[in-house]
DNA sequence: ACGATACATGCAGAAACGTGCAAGAACAGG
DNA sequence: CCTGTTCTTGCACGTTTCTGCATGTATCGT
């Protein structure tokens, strides 16, 4: 058992049991309590979790930081969310991711437009509820309740069975280099599933999100339509992609 | 156990109840009172809560969601949302329905309980969002958004998939002659789809609804485990359900 | 006013913690 | 191949924190 892949434990398990006790960890892996809680401690450092006695508590609950997200909508989000709304054509399907930002795209829709949208996040079913004319296809799963979207092979399957003009995925991570990343690799998996279903896929892009990397790529750059972001055109970044041939539609 | 934990716990049921009971909470959690006391003077401390003779109360009464929401539900959906939430024991899997009802049911669980719920409805899958034990299973199927559920071929398709120990159902009507009804005709059949996967179904019947009938047939009585509702057991609906060889459980 | 209950405080055992240290593994450079 | 370095890991030790109990005090309901 190497460090990284212990830390990889300890977050999983933070993740879907909502806590860690040292103890438990240390006789469930065979290795002395010092090593957890070494790890525990670089983990918190790093702001990955927070250190309690006795074990350790996700930064903040995953429920609490959602609704927290939910609260205030950035500036930056919005504007994305408005060009990408703008994409939406009446009477097409679109296939919706989960997050923030796609919650912003729900909307931003207008509220007279008709049209089909596919998702996996019954954040985005609520928030569409107040759409009359539009369709909502809800794709089922297991919830990661980190995300609040159903993921899985259950709702990899589900996707299969769906097809979309249009895709929009919302990302943690925009680099040139490491492509378009997330955090979780179920939700990577299925972020994939979803763009594989639609003829066009644009990711959705604050520009707080351009030039970082999260750990899982979600696709590579050959295989979506466009970038839509808040980010000045000239923005070092932004260029660079460009230059690879990825379309960037400036919002705002 | 953890200490931090605790105060999680602490601060959560506060928000949700509106009070906390020192005894109460001791009792339930299996610790020392002293325990209990000494969290609440910290929170106190920090101007988390507000201490009192007994427990605790919110540091401002006003922004406590309860209020608002026990506004929104009545007295007696509370009451069968308790009763019913009180049939989920740890570790089981429960068939959560929607509607109004049995999102109560999902508020009322309690906040530490580990167990899986399988809803159809994106309302319950949010408002479970904030039970970090309860693991989530969402089916998926074309959204009605008269009632805010999945219906539809591919949700009853999706439901053949889950099994369960209990199902908790709401209805619009609970008739001795015509039966368990509801308004929709999709909806009905989920219900049915949904019923036929738990080993157990539960009745949700706010008093209101007790010998009131709607246009389509959910169930016969004979495949149901049990009735819930606050109406009086001399009601005489109920008493005839009685002497009919349902099972009713009071709410109260 | 009085009994019952809740409370604060002090205390002791237990558990968790941080730190220093040494043994071992991985690795780079000679 | 050897050696020095660095990193990791487990252990030991002293310290801090937690928790339940006991004691005496304060507060509540009647």
């Amino acid at each position: 058992m190497m460090a990284a892949e212990r830390r990889d434990h300890l977050l999983s398990l933070l993740a879907r049991e909502g806590k860690i006790v040292a103890k438990d960890v240390a006789a469930g892996l065979g290795i002395s309590e010092d090593s957890v809680r070494r790890d525990l401690r670089d983990l918190a450092a790093e702001g990955l979790c927070q250190r309690v006695y006795g074990g350790a508590l996700p930064v903040s609950p995953a429920v609490v930081d959602y609704t927290a997200r939910q609260a205030v909508t950035p500036d930056g989000k919005r504007k994305v969310a408005a060009t990408a709304a703008a994409l939406v054509r009446s009477g097409s399907a679109v296939i919706l991711d989960g997050g923030t930002t796609a919650l912003a795209v729900a909307h931003a829709l207008p509220l007279d437009l008709a049209c089909t949208v596919i998702t996996h996040s019954p954040t985005i079913v609520v928030a569409l509820l107040e759409h009359p004319q539009v369709e909502v296809f809800l794709l089922g799963g297991r919830v990661f309740k980190h995300s609040a979207v159903a993921c899985g092979a259950a709702a990899v399957e589900a996707a299969q069975n769906v097809s979309a003009d249009l895709c929009l995925l919302g990302v943690t991570g925009v680099h040139p280099e490491a492509g378009l990343t997330t955090g979780d690799a179920e939700e990577a998996a299925m972020k994939r599933a979803l763009a594989a279903r639609a003829a066009d896929t644009y990711i959705l892009a604050s520009s707080e999100k351009i030039g970082t990397a999260s750990r899982f790529r979600v696709l590579p750059w050959e295989e979506i339509s466009g970038l839509i972001t808040d980010a000045a055109p000239h923005h070092a970044v932004v260029e660079q992609l460009t230059e690879r041939g990825v379309e960037v539609l400036p919002a705002g």
